[in-house]
DNA sequence: CGCTAATGTGACATTTTCGTGACAATCGCG
DNA sequence: CGCGATTGTCACGAAAATGTCACATTAGCG
């Protein structure tokens, strides 16, 4: 796996300094702007996995930049973390509306940024080569993102298919609702737990009698994906 | 999902008041302790998932007994939240040196305090740090949430599962009724000890006559978890 | 050996969890 | 705009899990 490369955009270089250590120190390439020009130029010219943003700058803000990028189709894809000095929730709502994927209150320990880091490149990396799943003559092609059971083409949702394939790629493991949620739905939606249970009745019921056994109910836990028993 | 166990190490009772309401509401076992002496106790008995630890305090202080536990390698693991009243720099550095994992300055609002407690929780408890465990061809497997008994899958209720999985993971050692309680169904429920039995004989009644025998009465006092005799 | 307290056991009522169909809101698209 | 597809939520019933009791059985003790 190839090393991702961050932006750090802010101000002050005593904290660019600190988190870029940090961040080299878990493998990671980093780069550095001070000023919101300079970071969206760098964003275009040398596409960073994902972007450390401060909130507050000097001329424009950390989250106008941010809601400038996700504005834009070629850089909407781009993870943001926004740091933030306030621990107030109006702040963290508004930077979530502004399409921050996450954000950290300053301080915040080397270590948080780091495990937050990773979580939000986690769930935003496509894993790269999507490889056609089958199991047990129920096949997924993520390239022509069908699903198929014994040839036979099967009608999925999208929600549907999204949850298969995660099913399909992680097979043998018990979720939990909210874990579902976190991996299919994606991180910062607010949707019932039980939308999930509907969910996967629906799945079970386009998989038919051949293949929903495949979708195990967990009691008290979740639902499980296997072939077994 | 398991309720999580918060120890809150504070010797103002007021403050550790308010931090175990906030943390009951949002679904958390509350234990407290107002020294570092009790506190360490506490921590090798009940091992609580996280600890909430005032710095000053009198006696040992809080960042010294931070220290200590880190030092432990049956303790190392235990994230550690350092509540202060200071929100110099040294104080900051100091704690995280001692290995605190996160710190939070007074005053705080619950909210945030959850939300903090939150994060440490889910970036410490990786979902796969549970090892399956396996005892004389009875095998508990945390991750695919399953029992089997050579190879054949048992059909264990939630309750039962995490009995079990207790037991597998501190054998050799005589629990109450209500210590079981605890650790198993979590803190605060009222439910009666005559239920343990109950559970315990549903338990044995699955494990059948390979493996009930694993699990031992002792009279006067609980049960034990044992290969042995 | 008999007595008593502790534990085992089956049955039952209650609570919790899950499956399921229906429905309204929203989205995508012609 | 209008239409069908998709989605989230709810309400209801079925199924499983749970807690408690009553009674049976057992261990330990004098």
């Amino acid at each position: 796996m190839t090393a991702k490369t961050v932006l750090i955009v802010d101000d002050e270089a005593s904290i660019r300094e600190m988190i870029a250590v940090a961040l080299e120190m878990a493998d990671y390439r980093v780069l550095e702007a001070d000023n919101a020009q300079a970071a969206h130029a760098m964003v275009v010219d040398d596409q960073p996995d994902l972007l450390l943003l401060d909130w507050m700058m000097p001329g424009t803000s950390g989250i106008e930049l941010a809601r400038r990028l996700k504005r834009d189709t070629t850089t909407a894809e781009l993870p943001i973390i926004l740091l933030t000095a306030k621990s107030e929730e109006d702040n963290k709502i508004q930077g979530l509306e502004a399409g921050a994927d996450d954000y950290i209150t300053k301080p915040f320990s080397p270590r948080e940024l780091v495990a937050r880091l990773k979580a939000v490149l986690r769930r935003t990396t496509p894993t790269g080569v999507e490889d056609t799943v089958e199991i047990d003559g129920l096949r997924l092609d993520p390239v022509s993102h069908r699903v198929s059971a014994n040839g036979e083409a099967l009608d999925v949702g999208p929600i549907e298919y999204r949850l298969l394939q995660f099913f399909m790629t992680h097979q043998e493991r018990a979720y939990t609702r909210s874990q579902l949620l976190d991996q299919v739905w994606g991180g910062n939606v607010y949707v019932e737990e039980r939308t999930v249970d509907v969910h996967i009745r629906r799945l079970r019921k386009v998989l038919g009698d051949d293949h929903q056994h495949l979708i195990q109910t967990v009691r008290g836990t979740g639902y499980r994906f296997s072939t077994k028993e």
